[in-house]
Order: C-alpha cells, then structure tokens, then sequence
DNA sequence: CATGAATGAGTTTTCATTCAT
DNA sequence: CATGAATGAAAACTCATTCAT
C-alpha cells in the first residue's frame, strides 16, 4: 500500500528531525544538562511528541548513537572486505570515517560514554542494547582483523591487534575530550586540524614497522 | 599561634577526607550522577558539612580537578627542568607521570570535561578558575616545550610541538574513555594494561625521529 | 426517512461498540489507570472517533453507568409492578436481578463510585446527571417499597425500608470489591459463588420475620 | 541512647502527621486525584519532604492500609482469643470493631481495592507487600475460626466459615462504597447510622441459628 | 465521518542547598 | 563547628483532548 508507505517515511522523517535537534542540544550542553524541554523546542515540537517516537530520554540518546555506530560498522566493513586496497590504503580509509564520524558530531563518542553506567543500561530496551553491542563489538574487531593482516605482511609492529583497535578508537575519543578541555582552559587557538594531522602522522608512523627497528 | 596552626591543620585535613570520599563517588558514578548526600555519606560527613569546607557541589569538583592539576605541573616541571636528563629519558618520565595520575583516578581526566560547561564555569570562584587555566596552560607549554627541544635536537619529527602535546593529553584521556566503553559493550576480556603498553610503543615510535626516514 | 433512520442506527451501532470496549478496559484497569487510546485500541477505532460520540472520558464512563442503571430499574419496576409475585418470590427476583449486572460486570458498582468525585460530576452533561439521578433514586425507591410492602405483611422485620434497601445494594457493591480484594492477598481459593449464595441465604434470613422474634 | 531514641520518636511523629494529611486528602479525593503536592499542602510540608519518610506515592498510600490492618488484626486476634467471651459477644465485638475502623476512615476499606492492581503491587517494596498479605489473610482466617467455632457450638447457621467471613468484610466496604453513591445521586437524607444498625441486626438474625430453623 | 499525530498542562520524583538546633 | 531535616525549583514523563487531512 502506497499510503503505509508515506505514512512510514514520514514517521521516520519526524525521528529524524527529533534526532538532528537532539544531536544539536546534547553536543551543546552535554546529556545531563540537556532537557526534554530543550530538545523539543529545538525540534519546534512539544515536550510530548518526542515521546510518541522516543520511550525515554535514555533511548533517544541511545538511538543517536546507533546511528554513528550503523554508519562507522558500514565505512568498517566496507574498508575491511575491500580486497582491492593494500594495507596503506585501508589504514588511511579507516582514519577518514573515523574523521568523517568526528566532523559529524565530534562529541559524540564522548557521550557514548554516558552510556556506560549500569542505571541507564538497565532503562534500555533489550533490542537497543542488543544492536549497541552488537555493532561496537563488530566495528572493533573488524579494525582488529586489518591489524592483524599488517602484522602478518609485516607491515605493522607485531602487538596485540584488538589494542592496536582500542588505540585508534580512544586516540579520537580523546581528541575530542581535550579539544573541549581546550576551550575551558582558554587555550587561544587551540588548531585542531593540526593536531588531528599530527596524530595521524605519529600514529601511522608507530604503527608502521620498518627494516632495522626493533 | 599554636592554636591557630592545629586548627587550620585539621581543617585541611578534613577538606581532604572530603576529596577523598568525593574522588571515589565522582569515579564510581559521574559527576551528575553523584548526590551530595552520595558524598557526605562516604566521607562519614553531612550534607550541611560539606558546605563548610567547599561553596558547591561544583567547587567540590574543581577543587579535584585542582589537586591533580597541581600534581602534573610539580612533575612536568620537575622533569622539563632537570638538565641532567637528555630527551629520551624526559619523555620517558613525562609518561611515567601521566600513568601516575591515571593509576590514581583513572577517571579524572576524563570528568574534568564536565567543567567545560559555561554554566560550571559561571558559579566557579574566579580564583579558583583562574588556578585551573594557568595550570593547565602551563603543563601543556611544558610539555610542548619538551617537545620543541626534541625537535631541535632532531630526535622527534618536526611537527608543531603544541600539537604533539595535545596528542599525549588526548591520547591518555581517550583510553580511560575507551576502557569504561568497553566494559558497556561486554568486550569479554578487556587488557587495560596491554593496551597502555601498546600506545607506550606506538606513540614513542612515532615521536621518534630516525635516520633515513621522511 | 429510510436513510436518515439507517443512520441513526449505525451511529447507535457504534456507540453500542464504544461503550463495550470501554467497559472491558474500565473493569480490567479501573477508570483511573484505563486511557483513551487503550478503549480505542480495545474497540478498534482511533482515539478521534471516540470523541465523535462521547464528549468526554467522563460522559463515556457515566453512560455505561446509565447502562447499568436502566436495566436495574427495568428488573425492578417489573418485579415490585408484579401483582401476581407474593413478597418472597419478589425478594428472590430481586436479588436474581442484582446478581444478573454483576454477571454482566462485576465491577461497575465499584466502579460506578468513580462518579461521586464533584469534579467528575461538574463536567457531566446535566442531563446525563439528571437521569443518572433520577434511576437511582428510583431503583431504590421501588426497592424501599418492597420492603415496607413485606414489612407491612409482617414478613420482614421492622426496620426503615430504604436502610434495607442500602444494605442490598451495599452488600452487593461491597462482595464485589472483596473479590477483587481477595485476589491481591493471594487468598487460595476463593470461592465467589459460594460466598454469594451464604450472602443470599444469611441476608433473607435475616430479613424475614419468624413467629416469636424480637 | 536518650538521644537516638528522641530522633526515632520525632521521625515516628512525622510518619504520623503525614500519614493523617494523606488520609483526609485521600478520602476526600481518592487516591488518583489526590497529588503529592496537595498531601504536602495538608501537611504544611513541602513535596519534597514526604519523600523523606515514604519512598513513593504508593508506599505512603500503602502504609495507611497497613495501620488499618493492624488495627482490625489486634482486635480480631483480641475478640478471637478471649476464652471469657461467648459466641454472641464475641460477633458483636468483631461488628463493632470493623465500625470503629469505619469511624477512623470510612473510605480506607474502599481505597484499599485500589492495591488489587498489579502495577501498584510491582512498585511496593516486598517487606510492605508481604505484612500486607499476612495481615489480610490472618484477620479473615481469626474471623473464619469464631465463625466456625459458632456452627460447631450450633449457634450459627452450617456455612462455610470463611464465606460468612467474606460476607462481613464484603458488607462494611459495601455500606461505604454505598454512602458514598448515595451523596452523588443527591439522596435527600441519607441516614448513615440508622443503615449501619439496620445492617448490624439483619446480619445478626441471619447469622443466627435457632431451633427449628431450616 | 474517521483518523492519529500533536499538544501542553499536570504529575511524580530528585537533589543542591539552607538553617535551626 | 557539625548536623540532617526541610526546602522548592526543576526535570522526566503521561494522557485527555483537538484538529488538519
């Protein structure tokens, strides 16, 4: 039926346009300081209506972050499973969604962190999490498998891949945090380009073994 | 007066009980997630006595944040200093206290993003802001000075040495991060100490320049 | 008119198929906790449409009370009218009738208590309260007459008639609640039918009038 | 400690006065109508502080059937387990007993049916929940033994025990539910205590077996 | 007529902070 | 100084009712 159609494309448009307001409000004020409130006038909606697509504050943060996992399990994947890409190549790929994830919400996987605590965890309907872990836990070991081929062609030092995967996800987690630790310590031109650059060189070059190291 | 310095010893002594109790709270649940009764429960206190020894629940947190601040810069000095040590072995040491501080609250580093808030930033006494700002500017511009003698000295790749810097600081906030992630995620096995290891290595080859490369 | 004849029976039609979903959810859930769109849902129709035949969640719930009530007074009016019935065969019709609404449903006297709120009744349409009104007075009246009839004949003991009246009516309302009571502290077994038939059989004994009592 | 005790007896007081505010809230509104806030109002407390003593809406309303249970529970066992008493002053005791709980707080039989739902039931703490029930069940099975000890003594008309039991917990919530109907429907006069006598004989004379009966 | 998405006022609950003892 | 009961403003969430389609 064509009007069951229409009629879910405009329900997924209206969460759609809850989750743009709820990214913009949580980005700016951090999930505790942001209320329902505040994401419904930024959607120019009432406080109820977010509830018509969303059970609880909790799942709408966590449908945010679905949303980047969804996007950076597709890039992973996509990266991995290419057999047309030498190594180089897929490392480089990888660092690009990565940034392609941080220039689209770059607190995003800081606040991911909320959902750490077991409180919220437990307010969570089962498919949510379900589908949360799921994708983290993919995302993190199709990173480790590419690792893993650099070590065996010899062309990344040979340590543990699923930490050489930790170490990419926290390096960006953590630029993040301190880009924003910057503004707070009114550091005067905090360049984050630079710095971005500059770990992506010191990072691939760690990661690169060449002849004579070790 | 005698009288005068016991009492205020036991006053600092019994802001620091209240440090403690509030350090353990804040790792345990977050800053938002921690009540204030939370905290005086803890420290073996009551709420109303808190408020003698800190003027909000805001000033608490910074007063943490302080401590550790002040830590990182005795070191970060002390180590940039000593002109008995040559580049390696400050690097070295510059790491060395980092994981201090991480062994000590592995979380701080992380929380102290919640400050970045205006609105924190608004109720905090404007001397106490003022301690946080330069001391923060003044580890990083340690350590970026480290690194700009390195550079000099052609033992680290010639990049700007604030970035390089900021690299170290992220690096360290974005794996507790990643490590609190993991745990949510169920990651079966997660080797902390493997991982920091491996970012050891990674981020030392890479910072270090050698013949032949570029 | 045929068509405008057809109407007005589909429109009662649909008012009928309101009314006994509405009567299910409201006997499952209490007035308080069912909402609209659980009645909706039970009579699968949109919350709107509902609004097209009642003005209110009040008015619905008070015109399945008016149900009630008009039958009640049918039963009554029909046994107390019954110049061939002698007093004890009226008091056994009577009780019949009683017992045929609680079959119906067992909870709208309770329920019916809703009513008494003088919120809910400012809402109500007056001549939906004027009729309410005016069946029960009635009900119990004819009622009240029976007995001053048996009271009169020296059947029934000598007490004011409308007392009498109430107690039939409060010990029914009252087995009701204590069924659904029995329920929430895990009674065994509970035995409705035979509590009712021990109510029946206690209640006419100690309405009737024996030779030698008092 | 003297002082231990005091701050024990104070917080007891407060338990009271709050729980005598809901009282008259609850019976003047009924449970779903009455708000935190108006309790806090009667109380000339703030919301905030019944939270204090009760740790939701629920609990506080079930602590008030609580105190009601136990009053009726050490009556019945009292009127129960007097050996002085005969059979006849002992129903008429456990009779006036139920009236001086109606005298208390004529709707608190009534409100408690509003337990029966099993949501309410969910958020009650188990302790709460489980006194309840052994309270409910003890009081009907002590009503049950008198009852039984009447028909073995032949005093009493052959029941079932514990039906004659219901019908006596069923006819007081009934009298209530019915007091209170009767106000809605503007009963010009409604004489409470000349239905409650009227109830007391009529059950009294069914009850009651004499010879030549059946 | 029928729909069902949207509304927004109203409710329960939390917690940083104060202040009388 | 220390206490901890009390406060009350603010937040999450519900649901009867409306109205554009």
């Amino acid at each position: 039926m064509g009007i069951k159609e229409r009629k879910a494309r405009e329900r997924e448009m209206r969460r759609q346009q809850i989750m743009v307001a709820a990214k913009r409000v949580f980005t700016q004020r951090g999930y505790e300081k942001s209320t329902m409130e505040d994401i419904a006038r930024e959607a120019e909606l009432s406080p109820g209506t977010i509830y018509l697509y969303f059970k609880s504050k909790d799942e709408l943060y966590a449908s945010l972050c679905l949303r980047v996992l969804r996007f950076i399990n597709v890039k992973v994947d996509h990266v991995v499973s290419d057999t047309a890409m030498d190594y180089e190549a897929k490392q480089k790929a990888l660092l690009g969604a990565i940034q392609e994830v941080y220039d689209y919400d770059p607190l995003i996987l800081n606040n991911m962190f909320h959902l750490q605590s077991s409180d919220t965890l437990k307010s969570l309907s089962p498919e949510l999490m379900n589908e949360i872990n799921e994708l983290s836990r993919n995302a993190l070991q199709a990173m480790a498998g590419m690792f893993a081929q650099g070590i065996e062609k010899d062309l990344v030092i040979d340590r543990h891949p699923m930490a050489l995967a930790d170490i990419v996800w926290a390096l960006f987690s953590g630029l993040v945090l301190w880009e924003e630790s910057k503004k707070m310590i009114n550091a005067e031109r905090y360049d984050l380009q630079n710095t971005l650059t500059t770990a992506f060189d010191v990072f691939g070059r760690g990661l690169r073994k060449r002849r004579g190291d070790e």
